[in-house]
DNA sequence: TATTGTTATACTCTATAACTATA
DNA sequence: TATAGTTATAGAGTATAACAATA
């Protein structure tokens, strides 16, 4: 019942705190699309960057290829996505939404829409810009990859 | 190798984005210190409420009481806490820390401070508190428990 | 021989459920 | 009968490694 007596948390325990909150509300949100947050990120990538083999998309998301392999799988079987196998190399596997993958997405971006809003109900809209850019900041000088999220990573070294 | 071409980010992602991160490096941090993020969070708990009893304790941090038990037992396995047997009520196991463990809490926070400026970096000293204090609110708002990463949480519903 | 994608396998983390000892 | 802690088990998620097809 009583709180741990803690003196008040750093900027960095507090980011992934809230982090996780956000990723965990974020799953319980798409859940209701059928999606996981890995086929989400995947379709995303898809999405800005059509026509990528899978080793590529493998490297940017930072992921080994059997991962891709599995998540494709399940969006394949969902019909929103498809392998086009190269003309020139048939080794190769083009990556491309479908009609359906495309409707999802637009589902979905209007669901981060409102995830975003209700995260961000205790800042005004000037207040939520700030925040976003000091993130960004952040982001960049650490190195991040833009609209990769490192949750679903292969572990280092 | 080219970005994904995506509108930029809105505060949500980012901050699930940077969080993870945070979470990641800080992890590779305390495993020069032999041990986890989840024990180090056990370690926090039972330093800034000893004598809590397991299942209080799983409580708190919105984990399963097995859960707890197989963290401490690392933990215990270390020399870094002890369960000393309730005198009134025998099943209870009152959770304290030993002086080793007082002393490696002590590196854990020197550690934690320079993993602070590390991801802060990009941010003058008045920015970060600027960052700190608008996810503090998004935190109060959102109802989460001060000090609680929900990283390593019980699956809800 | 090297590369793309796949399959098979193992490992880690966590929860659920059954169990024990106390109350 | 109920509760604190424990043990045993199972499931989800991810990586590693062996493999087949193609280059």
């Amino acid at each position: 019942m009583s709180g741990a007596g803690q003196p008040p948390q750093g900027a960095a325990f507090l980011i992934a705190q809230v982090g996780a909150h956000a990723a965990g509300r974020f799953a319980e949100r798409v859940e209701e699309l059928g999606l996981t947050p890995p086929e989400v990120g995947l379709l995303r990538m898809i999405a800005g960057a059509p026509g990528r083999s899978q080793q590529s998309v493998a490297a940017y998301m930072g992921v080994v290829p059997s991962r891709v392999v599995a998540i494709l799988d399940t969006l394949d079987h969902k019909g929103l996505v498809e392998r086009r196998q190269g003309a020139t190399d048939r080794r190769h596997h083009a990556l491309h939404l479908t009609d359906d993958g495309r409707q999802v997405l637009m589902e979905m971006r209007q669901l981060a829409r409102a995830h975003d809003d209700d995260l961000c109900a205790a800042l005004d809209p000037q207040e939520r810009v700030q925040l976003a850019g000091l993130l960004q900041r952040i982001a960049d000088q650490q190195g991040l990859t833009p609209g990769v999220h490192p949750g679903y990573r292969q572990r280092k070294r």
